[in-house]
DNA sequence: AGGATAGGTAGGGAATCACCTACGCGTCAA
DNA sequence: TTGACGCGTAGGTGATTCCCTACCTATCCT
């Protein structure tokens, strides 16, 4: 029983699909937890439009929110992004193979026993 | 300069965001190039629809086709994958720190000088 | 209390998505 | 050459995305 679903991972990924939003993580990423505010400078958009960008991150698990006075602060979380790595993990001998000059063996053999 | 702009990178995560897009990319892992027919016997919509779910990863750089009679031989294309894992990177530390319980140390304090 | 500040929600509009059916085009086989 | 097969494209529909402006709530300050 794997605990992320496909539509777990179909929420993660769309979730990446924006520049503005893995603009975001990486603010959080180099910055710290900080406030919408300070997040929302480094926008061109209204702040109502940044809000829907944080709730989809929220609700893909990628960032969380703390309460303090009047302020949310937003917090990176990986979690999310280390269950992506394992996604895919199973493709790497794709690329390193070619890089190795293998590249075009295994993968044009149908069936090459994966299994 | 890097080859993979905001926008390419957008159409690589929006890709993956659909579970039918990515189970191609896991039969393509597993058993090797294949023509749209075999694909198709794995899924319950209308060819029509696969056919545009392969062109989305075509134009992602995620699959490439090849023709042969009048079969088109898809191929999984990893590079784009290798960038995803790139992109990844960055973000290791929070999940390793947190897994080691380091965790809430870095990615509490603001500003920790990863310039 | 009253005003300013932080940030979310409501609702609307243009664009895109994900599916469908109908059809067109190239290839192979009789 | 006629017909079947493999696969893409056209075009339509309902849902979702991403932006906006308005508005609401909660907190802080005086």
């Amino acid at each position: 029983m794997n605990a992320t679903g496909t539509a777990a991972e179909d929420r993660v990924f769309a979730a990446l699909a924006n520049a503005t939003r893995r603009e975001v993580l990486r603010l959080l990423r180099e910055r710290g937890p900080q406030a919408v505010q300070a997040l929302a400078d480094h926008f061109e958009m209204r702040r109502p439009s940044l809000s829907e960008h944080l709730r989809v991150l929220r609700e893909a698990g990628l960032v969380s929110e703390q309460r303090s006075g009047r302020q949310r602060i937003y917090r990176l979380e990986a979690a999310p992004l280390a269950e992506v790595q394992d996604w895919l993990h199973p493709y790497e001998r794709f690329w390193r193979d070619r890089l190795r000059g293998l590249g075009d063996l295994l993968d044009r053999m149908p069936d090459d026993g994966e299994s």
